[in-house]
DNA sequence: TTGAAAGCGCTAACAC
DNA sequence: GTGTTAGCGCTTTCAA
């Protein structure tokens, strides 16, 4: 039963152009909103696009237009079960949508030795017109280069340095960072444990200069007592990072860590050891994942806005790729403490009443 | 500063057909590795494509082909957040890499009044060669009614019902519901809770029936006594169903989820609610998410293959686009029961010893 | 086993 | 304001 697929030929521009009796251009000037067209005209063309029910072939557009339509959204595999790249890929859907792109799904391994390759090949055999990128992938120079060499525009999300070029939007990691800081010492607590995020991530550097700036400004004192123990983003490595923290002879009774992953971690491993939290420790994250809200207790964490953060990210591609960047490349978002149930104060303070 | 695109002319085919001094047409056999090529002509061309670096342009091998190479994925938005889907993606991203294939994500609503026309659209626009569906959007007919007028292929994960024709990949959702059932009827339990799934998606009907299965086996009177209270497949949902069971009079010992989202709100109930778990209250889901081991205690569960079902249905339907069907149309693939710390004895039976 | 020619459906110059 | 003319880089006949 071979099946020639029934070409359901969905009109060509051509048909329409004939139904309205006018040239191909003029439909074509039409289906693009461009100027200088009479009103009477494009009546008329829309009329014929409407009954023909016309659909411009992205294919042919893409060929003869070199653009393709498509923008790719490039992430390290292993985050790619993270709530943080669900939340990315809904707030992009959203924009491309709109505009009429359709988003690529990309990840890519972080540590790969011929990532360079592998980007290369993607940007040339997917003809993108562009990219948007999270960390740790928009940290790395290789890449950011990569695309300035094929003169392809690309948005980074949160990046953790200067942009020598491209678009980006940022939130302000490190004074969010200080602010849970904060939160915790008037609260009482002395004895701090933190968890570090991936290494290369550079966000997640920011996230500790945070945690730092507010300890110093406190007391010089704490920031030297605390103890930092290396985490890879993931709850497994926030379970581990505790299983340090909490093996110290003076252990801490908050702990910060870097995202809501690993604080989860961090709490999943207490209750193993039936520490009670936050009476006997209190944990705190950063993202307000939805794990945030699913644990118990409920972490207290910092709202970043994800999702908005995605939305003005492929405005600003689409808006590049239109020729008209709207204002600087950089854009920062507001970033909102949520205090929920995994914080108290300190155990000190509550025996001594 | 107008920077027309640097044009960094990837060679077109014609480079290398001129670089190896044969015809297009000769290129494109060694290409798409048809057969009738001289072994010392296709050396030659090989050499030419390494040395020019060759990459087929998709969108001209999209308008002459008349396929686009680009496959989607269709998924309910509600669902946008969920582990499942991820898992999805991950499965068939993999798969579509290796043929060369390109995933569209695609979100669609599925109460949506005219989510006929917004898959039309999407199936003539985007010029799709076919699509991966999960539910409920494969349960739904007006769908896959859809695909099929557009003579696409596609794919649905685990569709509730016989697919009319179409291609399947399923698990066998009753049967892992049934020995759920019966672990706990093991333990000793004898007041049950079912939390219910999303009516429309018909795996989880199948999960009540094999929770109805193993009752009726067990005792009528099991099957009776048993509360079935509705869920939506969504954490918050977990925890209203728990807030109900758990009011009633005689509030069940063991709750059983139709997903783990959902087990996880009911845990997160309880525990606000001061119940220890597992020891007042077992709790099992469906699915085995990250949110299993994530949760305390982790969730005795049932694990779906979702990453390998996934690619199994990327090749299943790139094997039908390339023509050539490989065996039936429907595939099946096992779960297992994963036995966690939610579940122990009832507590009555605790108590008789 | 290979090649030549004719498009696929659209955009981009430039004319009128 | 509108139309005309060339292609974009590939696949697909069909002929050699």
């Amino acid at each position: 039963m071979s099946n020639p697929p029934s070409q359901r030929a969905s009109a060509t521009i051509e048909d329409v152009a004939k139904l309205a009796g006018v040239s191909i251009k003029t439909v074509s000037r039409v289906v693009n909103s461009e100027p200088n067209v009479r009103v009477s005209t494009k009546a008329a063309v829309q009329a014929a696009i409407a009954e023909l029910n016309y659909q411009p072939n992205r294919s042919a557009r893409s060929l003869a237009g070199r653009r393709s339509y498509l923008i790719s959204l490039l992430y390290d595999t292993f985050l790619a079960q993270s709530a943080y790249i669900m939340r990315v890929q809904l707030g992009l859907l959203e924009e491309c949508r709109k505009a009429g792109y359709e988003l690529l799904i990309h990840p890519v391994n972080y540590e790969s030795e011929n990532l360079k390759e592998t980007i290369t090949r993607h940007i040339s055999q997917s003809h993108i017109d562009g990219a948007i990128m999270t960390p740790p992938i928009a940290d790395l120079l290789t890449v950011t280069n990569c695309f300035q060499q094929h003169n392809k525009p690309y948005v980074c999300l949160t990046p953790g340095r200067e942009l020598r070029s491209g678009l980006s939007v940022e939130t302000d990691n490190r004074f969010a960072a200080q602010k849970v800081t904060q939160h915790l010492l008037a609260l009482g607590h002395t004895r701090f444990g933190f968890v570090r995020g991936h290494p290369d991530h550079l966000a997640m550097v920011q996230r500790e200069q945070g945690f730092e700036d507010a300890l110093r400004e406190a007391a010089p004192a704490l920031a030297q007592s605390a103890m930092r123990v290396q985490g890879y983003n993931t709850f497994q490595s926030g379970m581990e990072a505790a299983a340090t923290l909490l093996a110290l002879p003076e252990p801490p009774t908050a702990i910060i860590a870097s995202n809501d992953e690993m604080a989860a971690g961090v709490i999943r491993y207490a209750n193993e050891r039936g520490l009670r939290i936050p009476e006997q420790l209190s944990v705190t994250g950063f993202d307000d994942s939805p794990i945030a809200e699913q644990i118990w207790p409920p972490l207290t964490t910092v709202r970043q806005p994800v999702q908005s953060m995605s939305v003005l990210a492929a405005k600003l591609l689409i808006a590049e790729l239109s020729g008209k960047r709207e204002g600087k490349g950089t854009t920062v978002e507001a970033s909102e403490l949520v205090i929920r149930g995994s914080t108290t104060k300190a155990p000190q303070q509550v025996s001594q009443k």
